[in-house]
DNA sequence: TAGCCCTTTGCAACAAAGTTGCAAAGTTTT
DNA sequence: AAAACTTTGCAACTTTGTTGCAAAGGGCTA
């Protein structure tokens, strides 16, 4: 059987490579979102940060991971839905950080409800990240 | 009369500096939120990068200002209203990002709604982010 | 307002994060 | 299997953020 990793690199027209298929598999086994920094110590010495760096990048264009806002500094991506296309993103879940154990969770059976924007303003996009302690640290 | 600047540094005991000052006007004078970034532009060479870090991480703690997450790496900063105090930051209200413009706006009168998690997930904090556009770039 | 004490600032040096151009290696297509 | 195209790794660089320390500045008291 074909790895889900390769399935989905084909599905979203990219060339299959070793680098795609290692950091998509690291998502595919992942609870939470990941950062930069998580995946550049997790494969080691195996790939250039470079490497790193354009991948997920273009992971995000092809609609195959989603970033996830945050005050830190450090940008979090988490594997999209199915109906995430290239270029159209509909992440429309509550995203959920542990203070304890710092995981990030996609709540993807919790909506982000309809905000009410004063007049003159109009959404394309709404983020919702929730922060406290998750069911793994709670007491 | 003096400085509204002056003022609001005193009521948070912070001792009365050159570099707060224009900081703090910078923020007073500002429709929306700052960047690191956009102070160091503004302030030109009048004040060492270092400084603004560390006036920026003091406002925080003491309530002055507070952050906003963004997916795009770069933490901006707001004034709180009055009910912040030091260490206990009560902005429960909705950030709006002009994709136009840049500008981020605090929609004061817009309050983010209490949202309903899954078993074992406590919240202690909610964060909502409109993107769109604003009222100022609307065709 | 002079002087003491404590806080803040600027400098320097460093660490971490992110970007760009280009040649070599790898994928895809025919 | 070779041509055409894409991706990778390297090197060098820019930007962003941090730390320690001596000098300067603010606040308080007499």
């Amino acid at each position: 059987m074909q790895e889900a990793a390769i399935i989905t690199l084909k599905k979203h027209e990219l060339s299959v490579t070793d680098t795609r298929k290692k950091i998509l598999q690291f998502f595919l086994e992942s609870a939470g979102a990941l950062t930069h920094a998580d995946i550049e110590q997790q494969m080691g010495e195996a790939f250039d940060r470079v490497t790193i760096y354009r991948t997920l990048q273009t992971f995000v264009e092809k609609g195959i991971i989603h970033t996830i806002p945050s005050a830190d500094n450090a940008i979090r991506y988490a594997l999209c839905k199915d109906n995430c296309a290239a270029g159209h993103h509909h992440d429309d879940h509550v995203h959920f950080m542990c203070d304890d154990c710092g995981t990030t969770y996609c709540l993807d059976h919790v909506s982000v409800p309809k905000i009410k924007l004063p007049k003159g303003f109009t959404a394309s996009q709404t983020d919702l990240v929730v922060s406290g302690v998750c069911y793994k640290c709670e007491a």
